[in-house]
DNA sequence: CCTTTTCCATACGCATGCGTATGGTTGACG
DNA sequence: CGTCAACCATACGCATGCGTATGGAAAAGG
């Protein structure tokens, strides 16, 4: 029933079981033998498929890479008209999908591990372009949006870490409200008393 | 020289070295034998100021939970006297105070510890309430200023996650930005198209 | 049918980390 | 000076988790 009645395994099944683990029980929670027993086989299968522990992370990492890459994300919005539009779906997008704490995880785990965080910057700086790009063409200028865009990706980060217990359309309502304010506030330079000025 | 030259250690002590544990190698970095080497002592110092490793990790989340208090919060705001410099002066302390990963680590080691989430979530709502009246204080309505608080600390938690690397200036300065925005960007109905109607 | 390759079980060695038991040292205090 | 308590060192038992070595089943291929 539950099981996926598969003669073997493949090494695709242990980053499933791995992934699971990072989202429930943090990186501490890929442990061989945990993952093993939970998949009702030995260490044996892992160390055929994987070369050691490190191995494995990494490509959990990888996958992670991948749900959150470029090219997913701009494949993911070709019907999105309007750029606001496809900044709401993105979000929308990444809260459903990564309904866990993978993201806050593995950027934790990548403070130890120079390569890794080298090849996080790198993605959060084409990321970054990337949806400044799309704040650029919503009407803000160039320093709004990137600074409007940093946001947006630093509270898609922490969402699952701030509002991880919370049901998922909680989450999603939180998610609007967020991506709404970033994308349909205007800009007002910051005199000196900022009350309520209205068009009056 | 480095060493505070004190001939006994005190629970504080050990408390310090934890923290310090935490914000470089996470949770899994507080080791009693660990610690102890970094102390030049051994284990059995350790387990006679505290209970066991579990007693010493509620004290860091204790002290944690102290620095993001209320209270603390509360105390340290009693110059500001615009609510948008309250609201810059309590992130800005934050960012400095914990220019480590505290907050990340700590929620993430709550969610496999139902009690902790419970008090954790508690604090989050006395936070929200009391960031949501300064926000009212600004000038915004009862809706807009939870939004409006809620980013704010979600941005707060998530800070050092993503601005971690970054020197401590440019951390602050994309802090600033980012009150600057939610303090003083005047809230727009969303229309139909908004594009940049300003007031003409 | 026999061999080879794929995939996994079993069993071991080893390191690490928690907690305890027990003894030693030092200073306060009578 | 003797005693007691605070504080720490040493040594042990135990559990866990990684990695390896080796054997076995089972299917694929000739």
């Amino acid at each position: 029933m539950a099981t996926k009645s598969k003669e073997s395994l493949s090494a695709s099944d242990w980053i499933d079981a791995a992934w699971k683990a990072i989202g429930t029980h943090g990186m501490s929670g890929v442990r061989v033998e945990a993952l093993a027993t939970k998949m009702k086989v030995t260490k044996g299968s892992f160390y055929w498929h994987f070369k050691d522990r490190d191995a494995l992370i990494d490509a959990v990492v990888q996958r992670w890479l991948d749900v959150l890459s470029i090219k997913t994300m701009e494949g993911a919005l070709k019907e999105g008209a309007l750029a606001s539009e496809r900044l709401w779906l993105l979000f929308e997008r990444v809260v459903k999908e990564l309904s866990t704490a993978h993201s806050a995880v593995i950027r934790l785990w990548a403070r130890s591990n120079p390569k890794l965080m080298a090849v996080l910057h790198a993605e959060h700086e084409k990321r970054m372009t990337f949806v400044a790009r799309a704040f650029r063409e919503v009407g803000f200028d160039e320093r709004e949006s990137l600074l409007r865009a940093d946001m947006y990706l630093s509270l898609l980060m922490g969402e699952y870490l701030v509002a991880g217990g919370l049901p998922l359309e909680k989450r999603l309502a939180r998610a609007k409200g967020q991506v709404e304010l970033l994308t349909t506030r205007e800009h007002v330079k910051p005199t000196r008393r900022v009350r309520k000025t209205t068009c009056d």
